[in-house]
DNA sequence: GTCTATAGATCGATAGAC
DNA sequence: GTCTATCGATCTATAGAC
């Protein structure tokens, strides 16, 4: 795995990233150093700063990169349909995407605290947009009445967090099908929400 | 606030749990070091070791203590009544505790990573209780009809993900009072999980 | 029970050779 | 683009005086 002489293999950039996301998803930002990362890469320290200003700009673009990628991935979903059918898809999006890349998520919502200022900005502001695009479903089913919830923005972060819960048990090849979780979660979302 | 010499208060022990609960909260186990917790009280850092053996330690009893008045707060609840009323008793109980000390339950949420491998298995122990309590609220429903839920041990952990979300945006004097909150989720709760 | 002082390790980041 | 070497800071934890 590791090696003692330079890599040339082109790819280190993407290598650095990875192994930045699944240490610091599994120790924290903190507590890893750019000496783990540099071991895991098979580099030494100092080759790091070859691809990374430093540790906090590191971080910054995993979370970004993560952001970026799920408003991208909503973005390409098939729309069309009630608001009733488009709030199934975006559990069952918000499950499968989630599920996918259980590493980033995890430091996406661990480590705001570790970001400067600046990137924390940055950052809420990509999480209320996606956010935002529950809400309008929310909202717009509501006035169609369809769906019936005391409060959307309540609502909205009430399902978010339910779905997040996820990420915390389930394994793959475990006792659920991700359809099985899918369904699931939906029949619970559709009940608290619908009219 | 900070002293250059001893405070001879007498009550520096539970003053170090207090400012170690603070910081741990803000910037992480990982991220914040004895001199810090120990300037925060007013004495050295070498004086902490009176209190604690360990940096580990701090934070074992930190999590353990939350978790144990978890548990012991919900015992204190009247029991009683239909699992209906059960349930929501449980849904305002658990967004009421975990409302008064969000710092406590950040650190027990967020830090379980930072657990000596024997500490990580009491306080995940300690957390399963929580959830069979819940759990077996919802098991008597079901069985009594009064409650439909796809998969009790799912719907556990759905419910509870979804209060923990208040923590994330609830302000004190914002929008909506506690009693407000306690309402909208119950809604939430109770038609997701009723018959 | 708190102080001062420090051992011993490790950190982020940089300099300069190749 | 990676290496070796290192600066200066900081860390946990301990020792011994008071």
């Amino acid at each position: 795995m590791a090696r003692t002489q330079g890599s040339h293999s082109g790819i280190t950039g993407p290598r650095i990233r990875d192994a930045a996301l699944r240490l610091f998803a599994q120790h924290g930002f903190a507590a890893v150093s750019m000496r783990q990362i540099a071991r895991e890469v098979g580099v030494q320290a100092g080759a790091l700063y070859n691809y990374t200003p430093d540790k906090q700009s590191l971080l910054f673009h995993l979370m970004e990169g993560h952001m970026t990628e799920l408003l991208a991935s909503w973005g390409d979903q098939p729309g069309g349909g009630d608001s009733l059918s488009q709030l199934e898809a975006f559990t069952r999006f918000h499950i499968r995407f989630h599920l996918q890349r259980p590493d980033a998520v995890f430091i996406a919502y661990m480590e705001l605290r570790n970001l400067s200022p600046e990137n924390f900005i940055a950052i809420e502001s990509l999480r209320r947009e996606y956010e935002n695009a529950l809400e309008s479903i929310l909202k717009k089913g509501v006035t169609e009445g369809v769906l019936l919830v005391p409060d959307t923005k309540i609502a909205t972060l009430a399902v978010i967090a339910m779905l997040n819960g996820v990420n915390t048990w389930y394994r793959d090849g475990g006792r659920l099908s991700l359809d099985q979780v899918e369904v699931i979660y939906w029949e619970m979302v559709r009940r608290a929400m619908m009219v």
